[in-house]
DNA sequence: CGGCACGTTGAAGTGACTCAATTCGCGTGG
DNA sequence: CCACGCGAATTGAGTCACTTCAACGTGCCG
């Protein structure tokens, strides 16, 4: 848990925690100024690593610098089923700011890099600057909606939707975040893990992938999403992104309406 | 949406909300003091009633005074995928505070009774009172944790399982908010709507239920839910309920560590 | 008494699973 | 440079849990 303390890199690390906010939410100077007051430490990790394991008590949130990170349940029976995936300017865990226990693990699906903000920090920061606060209640309002679409996706999609439903949804997220590039983005994940997901068996997954591909929607190659015909996609998984609340939410206390973002597809 | 007006109505009304928040959050003298400045109108609702559509924009929050509620999604074709049920003294709608649209609805799942919180005096509430701010931001938290549960048992549980893990978690919240009566509690869903919520066919749940029924681990009957085995019916689910958080969660600003409750089983 | 919603049952169909073998991609060491 | 090993992807075949379809029973209310 190294602090980070060169000055350059650690104000980079805070625009960037910022630059998440702002996505969603409106930051008057002063909250920017209370930020500046955080000191993350960073971690760099190896593609596998569980940094925050179910039944610990964590005293740090984290934020995604670089990378992938998945979140998941292990059954009782040992199996994994991953819950949700974050990509770099998510908040994976900050649920652990007021739930003592972790009811699930974190674990990096790439190679990647993560801020780890000390909850202390985090709680002083709230109490100072509210439009901060309300911002990261907000961001786990955010997580939510993904959770309860997982919920629908695996309840009620058949395969190909599923595996279709989850490209959408990676693809979308990633152009909002700035990490697609032309109609590609990227998405760390075997078929194995694609599976443990979406509630399938790799040979369910490895045949719904070779659909998408030959009706020419979408591929996965080496680590990659390309999107072939994102209309088609969207079609065959009943995508609609909406549950993402991807447009600006909500102005601080009193202030006009903010213009909603819409960021062009490709 | 009528403004409740009188005295001791409206008083018993607060002392449920605060009532409800202390299960897992320590509120100060202030906080209460604060809590009683809330002006909640009620409602009264009947079976099946959406009282909240996907697509709204709603500037109240809701809290469950009595009967159960339920939040689903209308997928594309028309079919409906419950993603929670909500007892008295549940907070089913606090997103709607921070993100502008629903992207679910709510309905009373039985005849029942609402309150409903403006926006504009929960977010004055928040300023004024850091402890309920955190203790709201934690209820959402906790709803968060059972999304997450239900991605897993919808997505890795056999049938019979799902219907087990389902009378497991909803057994065990109500009686977290002592609303059980010994080994029963109520429940009333139809075949059809515990298939919409755990996405299974309704021949599927009938053939579980009487699986669960005919091993004496619990049945279902008129609305009510009978638990005749519970150690069986938990295992039969594989049901941990630490991710409902039951335990007294956290302490406001420096405070002696809250005893742990731990409500005895049947 | 009739209508209706809900629950129950049987039987046939199917999407996804398991099992098992083969292939591919790629790094490693001889 | 090639043989080898290993994890991941692919393919085929048989099985099973759940679905769909369809009929019938039951309790309640007008």
């Amino acid at each position: 848990m190294a602090r980070q303390s060169s000055r350059t890199r650690s104000s980079d690390l805070i625009d960037a925690i910022a630059r998440s906010l702002k996505r969603h939410s409106i930051l008057s100077r002063q909250d920017e100024a209370a930020l500046e007051e955080l000191e993350p430490g960073t971690k760099s990790l190896t593609r596998g690593t569980e940094f925050v394991s179910q039944g610990e008590q964590p005293d740090a949130s984290v934020f995604v610098l670089r990378g992938m990170v998945g979140r998941y349940h292990t059954t009782q029976s040992g199996n994994r089923q991953y819950l949700s995936l974050h990509i770099a300017g998510d908040f994976p865990d900050l649920q652990s700011l007021f739930l003592q226990e972790m009811d699930h693990s974190l674990a990096a699906l790439d190679e990647g890099e993560i801020a780890l903000i000390p909850h202390e920090q985090l709680k002083a920061l709230i109490v100072k600057a509210p439009n901060v606060a309300t911002a990261l209640w907000r961001q786990t309002l955010l997580d939510a909606a993904i959770f309860r679409q997982a919920i629908t996706t695996n309840g009620a999609l058949t395969a190909v939707q599923r595996v279709a439903h989850l490209f959408c949804e990676q693809y979308t997220r990633a152009r909002a975040n700035d990490l697609a590039e032309g109609d590609t983005c990227s998405l760390p994940l075997s078929q194995t893990q694609i599976g443990q997901m979406l509630g399938l068996s790799i040979v369910t997954v490895n045949r719904a992938l070779q659909s998408l591909r030959k009706s020419g929607s979408a591929e996965l190659r080496g680590g990659k999403l390309t999107v072939r015909d994102w209309s088609r996609l969207q079609q065959r998984a009943s995508f609609d992104r909406c549950y993402l609340h991807i447009e600006l939410c909500a102005e601080p206390m009193a202030t006009p309406r903010g213009r909603a973002r819409t960021p062009k597809r490709s």
